[in-house]
DNA sequence: AATAAAAACAACCGCAAAGGC
DNA sequence: CGCCTTTGCGGTTGTTTTTAT
């Protein structure tokens, strides 16, 4: 037996928004706030269902709630992020200010993707070269510190230092390993990344991107990060990854 | 100008996590 | 601890708008 859709059974409206229910709703939440959404309708006397509020609420009358194109500059950023985060779009929203996760979602599946696509067909790195250059070795030579493929320590500060628009990157323990071994699941890596850099879950202090923070990570390893902004950030990572081209599994600190 | 196709956008649905009791 | 409710997320679908023929 198939369930019926839950604003259905009880009567309620469906489809797309009339201005009188914007106004309806946006009058209500600016008075009473969104305590209980399940509640919010029959108080605020809208025939929607919760959710549908909720929805309506975040993806469209929220006042912080940026409209209007992407700017090349946001586009840039979704594409980074999606490159490290994956298809959560929520995460990709909390890095772009007034942008929500449908909005994002939306111009990723009508636009970015193709963008993407076609951009991937051609050289990442150096257009200037060969096709052939894009190799999917990892150019251990292209950072300071890492003397051959392997267990070659590194240092934070020596990541950062070909990246001058990144800011006092210092990792408190010095030292990073880059392993090198087959990639057999991609998300390894990016998944390391992630918790270092974007997870909530991190037990230090994150207040928010423009402000240091210390990391704690599960092995008890510390390290401090100031990032001056999420773009510089996160193309460091980006083309680091990216020029690890599929052969860096591991980026351990010890 | 009409209409079909494609693109863009808004909203819905199901599921899982979180929170309260 | 387990159950129930609520919230939030991501996938998907439906509707509207734009573009091509």
């Amino acid at each position: 037996m198939v369930r019926a859709p839950c604003c259905e059974k009880m009567g309620l409206k469906k489809g797309p928004w009339t201005h009188e229910e914007d106004q309806i709703l946006i009058s209500y939440v600016q008075q009473y706030g969104h305590g209980n959404w399940r509640a919010l309708p029959k108080l605020a006397g809208l025939l929607r269902c919760g959710k549908s509020c909720r929805l309506r609420w975040i993806n469209y009358l929220r006042p912080d709630v940026k409209r209007g194109n992407f700017s090349k500059e946001e586009e840039e950023t979704i594409i980074k992020l999606h490159e490290i985060l994956g298809n959560r779009w929520s995460a990709i929203a909390a890095r772009l200010p007034g942008r929500t996760d449908n909005e994002i979602k939306n111009i990723w599946h009508t636009y970015l993707k193709k963008r993407l696509k076609n951009y991937q067909t051609e050289p990442k790195y150096d257009s200037t070269s060969s096709n052939e250059s894009k190799s999917t070795e990892f150019d251990f030579s292209t950072y300071q510190g890492i003397e051959s493929p392997g267990y070659a320590p590194v240092s934070l500060q020596d990541f950062s230092s070909e990246y001058s628009s990144v800011t006092n990157l210092t990792a408190l323990a010095n030292t990073m390993v880059v392993k090198d071994e087959k990639l057999e699941e991609s998300e390894t890596l990016f998944s390391r990344i992630d918790a270092q850099f974007w997870s909530d879950e991190l037990s230090g202090e994150k207040s928010n991107m423009d402000s240091d923070f210390l990391g704690v990570k599960d092995d008890g390893l510390q390290f401090q990060i100031s990032l001056s902004t999420i773009d510089d950030s996160t193309e460091f990572w980006y083309d680091l990854l990216t020029r690890a081209g599929g052969q860096l599994t591991e980026l351990l600190e010890f």
